[in-house]
DNA sequence: AGCACGCCGACT
DNA sequence: GTCGGCGTGCTC
């Protein structure tokens, strides 16, 4: 018997013979041999005679299937289809595509309890039972009514601002599910994978729920996926590489801060989570809900089209009111400093006035302040005042950042060197730190509040997960007064001493040549704020805004908190320039050793592109070629980096058909340039 | 992707 | 003499 079998390799499926006495099924997994290799495949269809004797008139022979694939699981139907939408929309083979279904180690024989105890913490789920009932308010019981009452699919758009309690109304939703006997998923962003978050559903689920995300060893994963495939747990909480597996009573998707950029993988199955989450609800036919105070204006425009249906939670679940936020101009401080003349000596250059008589008062009070900086180091590079000569990478067209004193490090490959005292191009200057990062914010407070305990939270303090769990429970224990950090402060964190919220240089966010920069600025922005002040009552938390630009939409709309007039205003200046979601966008990277021959290979296959959209079916569609042109971070690695976009409705229709054009191509473009596609791109760096 | 095969350069 | 660099081609 001839079936269509989906190989784990870059290929299409291949076809192998399989004994019948297996009673092959559809869906079901085999191990088969690859060349000199065995692999596992999924069986896909039976081939026709008519297509098995075609296709072996081509030259190769049949092999046959070495042996079933005893500890996977057979793939149900609705799954099939879903992996199979994957693999064609985000043009990925389905062989790989369907790997990521299953756990990276076998089965264990048993003894899992040990492993499972370590992930949840014993008091949240002692205290499942009786942890007290938590009261909804009226918007979220009504939230949570709308969504659990529809049958089939449904998205909703579950729209609370920060702080307006999303998590009571997903878990009240999830206990719905749970008591009509069917599974849930929830999908959180890798970051926000704290115990914070975890204790917080055992506290209300109990010992029944899986965790899975990219820190837990192999064998934690495979126990845990084992356990929600097995239906052992009810709830699996997750990254978004969770939504792959088979969960068998699966009734509801639960995508929170559905408008964070990390749903969106990278690489090989270049797929965005939530909007994969969408399709696999609609296979399976149960509800979604994404929460957002934020919502990616992707969701918010269906949302407005009625494509999803919108519950707001208009005010915090605490009695807490929302920040009141100051937007300080850093171009008139610097002003009244000229006109005075002089300024304090003992105050650091990033902190503006109202920034530091803020801390003080909050310190003295004895509440905690964050301040948020989208930048490590100590300075963002080092230039030489006599030749103007700035220290680069010599892999990456990237100035070299420096840390502590005279450490230059390259923050996107792995060189770094010792700054020297005089200037290596002219001899004669002394190289000067240019521009300033959370290091130097750490430095400086510590002279500037000696009393104040600090902790910094970056890529360069916080390098597990162990890390951050112990920086977070640092905050929460009160052992830290002024906490300072990159977007990993940003992110779901609830801290009931924090008070006071700084924003050392907001530009950082929005000055970035990307046409979401504006959204992730607002997005941020608002996020960070959002965790000043979430449980004081009769006062409001604060939070500064330090920029050079006070005018820019992502601070104004901010400042009024208001998401609405962001939204309304972005989503006209994306549908003037087609870009998402009023259009679709594909991105083709290409990237190589050398930049003529990446380039040249760039521009042949845009005049591909080109000559492709003159023809049936995507002609006079409106689709757009934008480029080749070098990417803004023109080399990595000693790569040279060429990017070229496609937009317009049918934008994956056509590059899927360029893919296969490239493919045929293959033998005739250089080898050393790699090329991808990346369909709805969102990283355009 | 992974692996084999094959063709050149530089060592024990 | 052979070890190993990677360019090329193939996998039912």
């Amino acid at each position: 018997m001839i079936w269509t079998v989906a190989v784990d390799a870059p290929l299409p499926p291949l076809s192998y013979e399989i004994p019948e006495a297996w009673n092959p099924e559809r869906g079901q997994s085999v191990i088969v041999p690859l060349g000199s290799r065995r692999v596992h495949g999924l069986l896909l269809n039976p081939a026709s005679d008519a297509h098995s004797t075609n296709s072996s008139a081509t030259k190769f022979t049949i092999k046959r299937a070495v042996s079933p694939a005893a500890d996977r699981p057979r793939l149900e139907e609705a799954r099939l289809q879903w992996l199979e939408w994957l693999a064609k929309y985000y043009i990925h083979s389905l062989g790989e595509t369907a790997e990521l279904s299953f756990p990276p180690l076998a089965k264990s024989g048993g003894r899992r309890k040990s492993k499972k105890s370590a992930l949840i913490n014993a008091n949240s789920i002692q205290s499942a039972g009786n942890a007290p009932a938590f009261e909804l308010n009226p918007a979220q019981r009504e939230a949570a009514r709308a969504i659990s009452d529809a049958e089939g699919f449904h998205a909703h758009l579950l729209f609370g601002v920060t702080g307006s309690g999303k998590t009571e109304v997903y878990l009240e939703c999830i206990q719905r599910q749970l008591a009509l006997g069917r599974q849930a998923l929830v999908l959180v962003p890798e970051i926000a994978l704290t115990p914070q978050l975890i204790d917080r559903f055992a506290a209300r689920l109990g010992e029944r729920i899986a965790v899975i995300h990219s820190h837990l060893t192999p064998r934690e994963k495979t126990d845990n996926w084992w356990r929600a495939q097995s239906a052992e747990a009810d709830v699996l909480i997750g990254a978004r590489s969770a939504l792959f597996c088979p969960m068998p009573n699966l009734g509801l998707i639960i995508i929170d801060e559905e408008h964070e950029a990390s749903f969106k993988q990278d690489e090989s199955l270049r797929y965005h989570a939530r909007d994969a989450a969408i399709v696999l609800a609609q296979k399976l036919k149960v509800p979604i809900v994404l929460g957002s105070a934020t919502p990616s204006l992707e969701t918010w425009h269906n949302a407005l089209s009625g494509k999803y249906q919108r519950h707001d939670l208009p005010a915090r679940a605490t009695n807490a009111s929302m920040p009141e936020i100051h937007v300080i101009d850093l171009r008139s401080q610097r002003e009244k400093e000229k006109i005075a003349g002089r300024r304090d000596n003992d105050r650091p250059f990033w902190i503006s006035k109202e920034l530091q008589f803020a801390l003080t008062d909050t310190l003295e009070r004895g509440e905690q302040a964050a301040l948020f900086l989208n930048r490590r180091g100590i300075a963002q590079s080092v230039f030489c005042p006599a030749c103007g000569t700035k220290a680069e990478c010599p892999n990456c067209a990237v100035s070299l950042t420096l840390h502590g004193r005279s450490h230059l490090v390259c923050h996107y490959c792995d060189y770094h060197e010792t700054k020297k005292e005089i200037c290596g191009e002219c001899k004669e200057g002394e190289p000067q730190p240019l521009g300033l990062g959370t290091e130097l914010l750490e430095n400086d407070l510590r002279s500037l509040f000696p009393a104040a305990r600090l902790a910094r939270m970056d890529r360069d303090e916080i390098r597990s997960r162990e890390d951050l769990e112990a920086a977070i429970r640092g905050v929460e224990q009160r052992e830290v007064d002024v906490l300072i950090g990159t977007q990993m402060i940003a992110k779901g964190l609830d801290f009931p001493g924090l008070t006071l919220v700084g924003l050392v240089m907001a530009d950082v966010a929005f000055n970035l040549p990307d046409f979401r920069a504006s959204e992730r600025a607002f997005q941020l922005l608002t996020q960070v704020a959002g965790r000043s002040g979430r449980h004081l009552e009769g006062r409001r938390g604060q939070v500064f805004i330090q920029t050079y630009n006070p005018t820019h939409a992502a601070i104004r709309f901010t400042l009024a908190h208001d998401y609405e007039g962001f939204a309304r205003e972005e989503l006209s200046f994306r549908s003037d320039l087609n870009y998402p979601p009023a259009q679709r966008l594909v991105a083709l990277r290409f990237a190589g050793p050398d930049a003529d021959e990446t380039l040249s290979t760039a521009s042949r296959v845009g005049s591909l592109a080109r000559q492709l959209i003159e023809i049936a079916p995507f002609a006079g569609r409106g689709l757009d070629v934008l480029g080749p042109a070098a990417s803004p971070l023109a080399k990595l690695r000693n790569q040279f980096r060429f990017q070229m976009f496609i937009k317009g409705q049918d934008a994956p229709a056509l590059a899927r058909t360029l893919s296969e054009a490239i493919d045929k191509n293959r033998k005739k473009l250089p080898p050393k340039v790699k090329i991808h596609i990346d369909v709805d791109a969102h990283h355009l760096l």
